[in-house]
DNA sequence: CGGCGAGGTTGATCTGTGTCAAATCTCGCG
DNA sequence: CGCGAGATTTGACACAGATCAACCTCGCCG
């Protein structure tokens, strides 16, 4: 490797798709191998974000879409009356970033909510490659449209769930996104606050807090602080499928 | 013009997005005057949709995004546990069923809730003149990414305002988009029942039409049956910016 | 042209969450 | 290693919106 290369040019040469763990859930997953070199070069850096720190910003100029290698993020949107919402939650693996192809603009911001690590990727890259390789622009399709998929799921656990299944979905939604990256479903860390939690669910941090102590008393789960152990993983989906 | 045509050739004929009005909010909106004549080539088809019927449902096979001519949809979602959540209703020049793309199956249904007139365009038809046409493609991905966008938007809705702003965001919203298409921004007609409504809002029925007497008895609006008329749109606005 | 059924309105009451408040816990930082 | 700010828990109480119920309205079909 040439010294005096640049900076991204360095990271970049650290990040090779081909070998990325998170590949298949990331924008080159169904890439055939023989194509893969040519879209390894929309990775155009990586960038290191700190716990608290923005990844982008609403009002930001969209550049680019972010995948997550490691570390958790929030997505907020805060309207003019200073309403906040909190959109989402990110862990490796996801992309982040997708709403700013709109119209150039973010409209939301995404915060680390530990130190994370991402992948940058200019649209332009994207939007040229994708031309010449199908499975990649299929592939974004894909993943926009999924998105779309995962916010109707979250507009029917607003709109129609009560406080106890709302939790109940979050609980067991990170669960298995846990357990398909290989980690532990039964016991993780919560990366949030109850007021970020709650902000998500459309519940007051308190009726958070309170549904948690509710769920250990019950048996479904154990918490402390931020960890969490599910005790009863059947038992917090049998409380879904129950519509009293 | 041949006899004998086939039936999907004959409206295909009807069809030209050069002239169509709703040109600009569909996805052939950027594309050149040079290009239309290609893109033009992706609608497959009209199909003409009664008044309850479904345009598409939940577990089809996704094969077409459908731009409305004209008419009204309500798309919606139900769960395993029977929950039903109506997440959206979509009028002339708007697109339907972008999130389909995500797997090849449709993950809720579409129902006119007048009759209606669509374009049908094949993903497939979408994916290859994309390739070619630039404009096109980017089109699609803004669109797609815009529809996460108004997404994120409900679920601030949904998340953070009480009955009253989400009915005057409702009002406000539709007023707005009746408005861009050249219709009155101040009188026009529900298409949905008063339970449809609630569901898209969070709220029960009831709620809804307590709400619409209210507004009324404020002289925000006059209501009489489905057909609203907005008497005073500074004031929902207003509404929403106090924040009590 | 009359009756039926779906949709809509309104009232009374109930209840799940929000609100407010106070005590406790935790963790980063000097 | 202790301090202070922010996070969490818990309790008491209030209230927005749900629920239940009765009645109304209107379009439609026989």
């Amino acid at each position: 490797m040439r010294p005096g290369m640049s900076t991204a040019a360095q990271l970049k040469r650290e990040v090779t798709c081909a070998k990325c763990r998170l590949r298949e859930t990331c924008l080159s997953g169904d890439v055939p191998a023989e194509d893969l070199e040519r879209v390894e070069n929309i990775v155009y850096a990586r960038r290191r974000i700190r716990r608290g720190e923005a990844l982008f910003s609403a009002g930001d100029p969209f550049r680019c879409l972010y995948a997550i290698r490691t570390g958790f993020f929030k997505t907020s949107l805060v309207d003019r009356e200073g309403r906040e919402q909190v959109t989402g939650f990110f862990m490796s693996g996801e992309l982040l970033g997708m709403d700013g192809l709109g119209d150039g603009r973010c409209p939301a911001s995404a915060i680390a909510l530990e130190d994370s690590d991402v992948c940058a990727m200019p649209y332009s890259l994207i939007e040229y490659i994708g031309r010449e390789v199908p499975s990649l622009q299929r592939r974004l399709h894909s993943v926009l449209a999924r998105e779309i998929v995962r916010d109707h799921g979250v507009m029917l656990l607003l709109g129609s769930m009560c406080a106890e299944e709302r939790l109940a979905t979050f609980l067991l939604n990170l669960s298995k996104r846990f357990r398909r990256r290989g980690y532990s479903e039964a016991e993780f860390h919560l990366r949030m606050t109850r007021e970020e939690i709650g902000s998500y669910l459309g519940l007051k941090l308190e009726t958070v807090s309170r549904l948690f102590s509710q769920f250990q008393k019950d048996g479904y789960i154990k918490i402390a602080q931020k960890l969490v152990r599910i005790v009863n993983i059947a038992g917090l989906e049998l409380l879904l499928a129950a519509r009293n």
